[in-house]
DNA sequence: AACAGTATGTAATAATATAACGTTTTAAAG
DNA sequence: CTTTAAAACGTTATATTATTACATACTGTT
């Protein structure tokens, strides 16, 4: 396995599911990954969850919570995803990473009443792209 | 003239389930309460799962996507919920309602760069809650 | 009473995710 | 180069979460 700069290498398995949901345009769920993988010998279940486990671990991917799917980080430095948000469309179901300064800002900063200290957080919005909108 | 607030009645499932939920302190996951009403009729998972989509659907409840779970919400007048956000503590597990002017109307205004209208939101974050802090 | 909409009960099954095991590969230190 | 510990792998089985499909019953109008 050749050993990139800072870049930390993946695994064969690992390497493999991040291509699949690279080049997808749109979230993949395990078992539509683990179909499409299986010729490449990825057999089980848990070959693909480990594998996905460990991408989101390090940023590659990011879990769309409300859909149990996974889509490509876009930020190509993203290492470790803690402040994520997605704009999913209700109609044609398309899933974006939304990049907005202000909001991870204000997001990154918020303090809760409760003396909670949050490291992370996922904000999923829900609407109609602008596409759908139109029909 | 008074204006009512129309209080739509909960059919006898509804009712039991939402009353489970809201009892409890923590979050509640489909099949805990399937067993946990067996005892009342509700037998099979359809059930379940009908009544949890129509008690969320009227914002009775709201699910917490990253657990899969169910917790009643504390809005009280929350008919039908589009901003929802929540504490989630990584230690102890305890799940909150995060209730807050700010955040709510500063997410309820964001807009997108790429012209989709947002209905709704959910919000997750996760950290420390103060007890699991000091240990 | 007739109708439409909502809710119910039930069986079967689909879809999502993990446990538990032993083996192999990798990276780094001695 | 060998040792070693961590990470990744392969495999079987099973747990957990959620839906389909269909027949029946209840509820609130007209």
């Amino acid at each position: 396995m050749i050993k990139m700069n800072k870049e930390r290498s993946l695994s064969k398995n690992q390497q493999i599911i991040l291509d699949l949901i690279d080049k997808s345009s749109e979230p993949l769920k395990a078992y539509t990954i683990l179909f499409n993988v299986q010729k490449k010998g990825i057999k089980a279940p848990p070959q693909v969850y480990r594998a996905l486990d460990k991408l989101v671990e390090i940023g590659k991917i990011h879990k769309i919570e409300s859909k149990n799917a996974f889509v490509a980080c876009k930020n190509s430095n993203c290492e470790i995803s803690k402040a994520t948000a997605f704009s999913i469309c209700e109609s044609c179901e398309e899933v974006d990473e939304v990049s907005d300064t202000k909001l991870s800002k204000f997001l990154s900063k918020f303090n809760d009443k409760k003396g909670m200290t949050f490291k992370r957080f996922n904000l999923e919005f829900f609407g109609l792209c602008k596409r759908c909108k139109i029909k």
